[in-house]
DNA sequence: CGATCGTGTGACGGTTGTGTGACAAAAGAG
DNA sequence: CTCTTTTGTCACACAACCGTCACACGATCG
């Protein structure tokens, strides 16, 4: 028997839910408000979390992150919103699969077969990049060096990320500049700049660094 | 580095994909049909596989099946039809999610990420082409005698790399002049002196060169 | 054997690429 | 709102790199 949460504050909505999915055969229990749904979860913890994203108090983004936080359940972001932002932002916060009200239930369930098929493979909390004593965690939003926390602003961050993502290899100021800053045209001295001043937080000495390299005439790499 | 096969017959669409992937950083392969997709996943397996409902010969659902019965690479459906009876079946024969085109890349590659987030994040080493002890390794920028690493300049990476992609055969002089330095008529003694250079940091004896030589009137090679 | 062609190499000036400090605009915190 | 942090721009200095040339040397051929 499979037990879904469904967060949800239309009362009329999350009724039909509730009695659509237990018509389907599985068990539902619903939320009004984003805490009630995570104690809930936390308390009675089900297989699949259906979230609304307008929710008063704590919205739903807010509790997709929370829920995250401990919890790898398979959650669906069922929305009236049908907006790339919004998807993007919400899959961003941690959901996994994300429907356009109305929803038809046959995709709803198939949808949720789908996710519970690739299981819980995760069980490890948060995955850190590693190169040396530099850990970059991707998800947390963390840099570390020697195991302390490093403060980098947003900028160097994703800059970071996007060299570790493809660690070893080499980017061009370009690439970067396009997939960081989403220029795609601007002035390269930008990137070096950036650089710098990561070197200067991340690199033991930044005028020799080991980790984040110049390759003169390509670009740069981050390299174990 | 993630790597995704796009299996779509339309050329364009599949063109537009495979471009607007590359530009999020990924290394993208196309196919267009199910049989040369499900042939170039079971050689040079990638990491996600995007494939399109509607194809010639064996079409999407059939595509999908066999592709996972040797394999749990994630699989994104992209098709034209919004019909909930196409979705169910996609996702019952083994897809992990589908979108409907036209496609946000951003929604797209959020997916994507989703998707790895759940399974193992599998990406593909970087490649190196070897000739006895030395190594080139054009993504990662880097050159290797012996396993250290070897300081090249820009210059000499490009002409290296444009040997080692044509192994064992002859450049002339002129066909290096067009494709390193993309000079239509120039100097053939700038090939000369690069090459020089070259052999001073790659060769064990640059009097007798072993891998870099030169075809007296022809140009010169590089053989393994 | 001598003339000629093709190739290797050292040296040198001009050019380009990169790092950095200073500064102003923009964004964010209080 | 003000103060602080972050971000982007600019100018400049330095080092690395590139292309050219001159010349030496060996191969090739008549």
């Amino acid at each position: 028997m499979t037990a879904v949460l469904v967060i949800e504050d239309d009362d009329r909505i999350r009724l039909a839910l509730l009695l659509a999915l237990e018509e389907e055969g599985y068990t539902a229990q619903g939320a009004a408000t984003a805490e009630e749904g995570l104690r809930q979860q936390r308390e009675h913890p089900a297989d699949n979390v259906l979230v609304d994203l307008m929710l008063p108090g704590l919205d739903g983004y807010e509790c997709i992150r929370r829920m995250r936080r401990d919890d790898d359940v398979p959650i669906v972001v069922v929305s009236a919103r049908d907006d790339t932002h919004d998807i993007v932002a919400a899959l961003e916060a941690g959901a996994d699969d994300y429907l356009v009200k109305p929803v038809a239930v046959k995709e709803l369930t198939a949808r949720l077969r789908a996710l519970r098929r690739r299981g819980r493979a995760r069980t490890t909390p948060v995955t850190a990049q590693v190169f040396g004593d530099l850990e970059i965690s991707e998800e947390a939003g963390e840099v570390r060096k020697a195991g302390r926390p490093v403060p980098v602003t947003r900028t160097e961050f994703r800059l970071l990320c996007e060299l570790a993502d493809h660690a070893g290899r080499v980017l061009s100021r370009q690439q970067l500049l396009s997939r960081v800053w989403g220029y795609e045209t601007g002035d390269e001295r930008l990137v070096d700049v950036h650089v710098g001043r990561l070197r200067q937080k991340i690199e033991d000495d930044p005028a020799n660094p080991r980790h984040l390299v110049t390759l003169r005439g390509l670009g740069y790499k981050l390299q174990r």
